[in-house]
DNA sequence: GTCCGGCCTGTAAACGTTTGCATCCCTGGG
DNA sequence: CCCAGGGATGCAAACGTTTACAGGCCGGAC
């Protein structure tokens, strides 16, 4: 027994004769060791815990696919655990333990489970990587939404805009996350820094979706001074914000520029100026990440760059 | 400890009394069963497995998102192995034997396994529904294609139109799906038993992208005598065909009507005309069809219902 | 008073691997 | 010629549960 278990999984002291019968046995046979069993004694499960908030929506499910493809080439299964009901998150915090022992690493995707306090302790040892926030002992794979969104709007403001309307994502409820708030701050830093005024009636609330987008924009248009520019913190936003426009007889870019974030599937082919996150190859960094730490690499925080894209909403 | 395995598990035969100490010492220990040692012994591995074609495209994600809030609910974990690369269908066929073996129960998503031979036995008894195909041996979600491109048709011909386009999606290389020749039938019957003739001009590729689609249309437009109504078969090809009818300075529904396939989550933003094809839903349903399997219901098939709706793209 | 049966509890045998350790054989050096 | 040492193999003890089974207790029926 001893002998076939390291012939078959091609550890030294196995004659040579003795492995290749082994292996030829073990394929008549069929035979393949018996995961659980191996799982119990050993120790390691090669299972990855994947975490990430509601799957229905664009983010989670591109990064899924880049971690998937790493995690499947290194031979270790990928569970996952979407939090999509109020409430999950919180379930999930304190069902980490039973999920930890499941697994061999985790990637947590913009769970933000590090805003209240710190739960390092409640992953059990596991070593895990972050995608969108910072986490005490965890690596991170973060962007840098500030300067993003900053480096957004001064493409507008580059191209001559003077009023640029901001169409935000409200924090979810159940979701603590800085990012919106990261990204009104990085569009009003450059309109201080044009020396252009802040005005608050410029700034509408776009859900998050392009239904949301679509009546942001409605909302900009009808005010006394609409804005001659846009800027969504989503290109799902975006999408409705085009719409909105072409509904009202605007042209895009000529009467009205706009500018998303994500660089969403449908970004390209809408011709839609954005700002890129790579998230499929976050995904596979992330996974990278996650096999270097279990093969006992040092903790690290990597930024990711998020290019501006142009293309022909804005002008 | 038999009896802390009973009264954990809320099995009979246990002192009321017993087990409420069980519990609270286990409580007060943070003790919870080894999931692998269990899994040993008791051979239910409480996981599900979901496998589907590149997660890179919307149907997948959108039934993983249904299937999964079921299987959570259920307390099963759910293990995904997705086919992104060429190859990695069969490679998946090869695998399943111990795939297999690491779940309770197997949810296939339009991964067309049944083209090639029966591989029912592949399963190796483990419960299986096939979304998007009759599988043998396993339960079945599916939609009748023909019929519901028929409909999206029909809904076109009944408005009046006589020239129609077809854009259409490609046999993907690595999955033999019948999906695109049924809906390419659904169409020509309608043509057909409407006594208009069927030009193959009028059918154009658009590689299920929405880029693909607006070169689709283009094609279209530049064709001597081109169609004042469209067919797509997927919503993504119809946002291409929207764009680039926008682009031409065609409006739509007035100069192109313009029909889809999916009910994609942007459809309803864009006003888009098309069948729906209830993802989540039927990705929930499927999921409780496994659970019934495990539970020894009966393998049973499906017909899933394809609606018209109707939105702002078809006049 | 005895016996039967139904609850409860505990003992011990799986489950199918991995792995520490003992054993054996063989080679090469002293 | 003996012995050390290392490669190859096999034995047996884990790993942490579940579950068949035996046993103890108690109440009710006869």
């Amino acid at each position: 027994m001893a002998t076939v278990s390291r012939a078959l999984r091609d550890l030294p002291y196995v004659a040579p004769e003795t492995r290749s019968r082994v292996i030829e046995a073990a394929a008549e046979l069929q035979y393949e060791a018996h995961p659980q069993a191996s799982r119990l004694v050993s120790g390691r499960t090669w299972t990855i815990g994947v975490v990430a908030p509601q799957f229905g929506t664009w983010f989670p499910f591109r990064a899924l696919g880049g971690i998937n493809s790493v995690f499947a080439q290194a031979g270790y299964d990928v569970l996952i655990s979407m939090m999509s009901a109020p409430g999950d998150r919180r379930r999930f915090l304190s069902d980490a333990r039973s999920f930890c022992r499941r697994v061999d690493g985790i990637v947590l995707i913009d769970t933000f489970v590090g805003i209240e306090g710190d739960p390092a302790d409640a992953f059990f040892d596991r070593p895990v990587v972050a995608v969108g926030e910072k986490l005490g002992g965890a690596s991170s794979i973060t962007i840098d939404n500030r300067s993003a969104a900053r480096r957004a709007v001064q493409h507008l403001v580059d191209l001559g805009h003077a009023r640029i309307g901001l169409v935000s994502g409200p924090p979810l409820p159940d979701l603590p996350t800085p990012v919106p708030e990261q990204r009104r701050l990085g569009y009003e830093d450059t309109l201080e820094s044009a020396g252009l005024p802040i005005d608050p009636e410029l700034a509408v609330n776009g859900e998050w979706t392009a239904a949301g987008g679509a009546a942001a924009l409605t909302t900009l248009l009808d005010r006394p001074d609409p804005p001659t520019a846009v800027f969504c913190m989503s290109d799902e936003m975006a999408f409705g914000v085009l719409r909105t426009a072409a509904k009202r007889g605007l042209t895009v870019p000529a009467d009205l520029s706009v500018v998303g974030f994500d660089d969403h599937d449908l970004a390209d082919a809408m011709g839609l100026t954005t700002m890129r996150q790579a998230v499929d190859e976050m995904g596979v960094r992330a996974a990278a990440t996650v096999l270097g730490l279990i093969d006992g690499d040092p903790v690290t925080d990597i930024t990711w760059d998020v290019p501006l894209i142009v293309r022909e909403t804005t002008v």
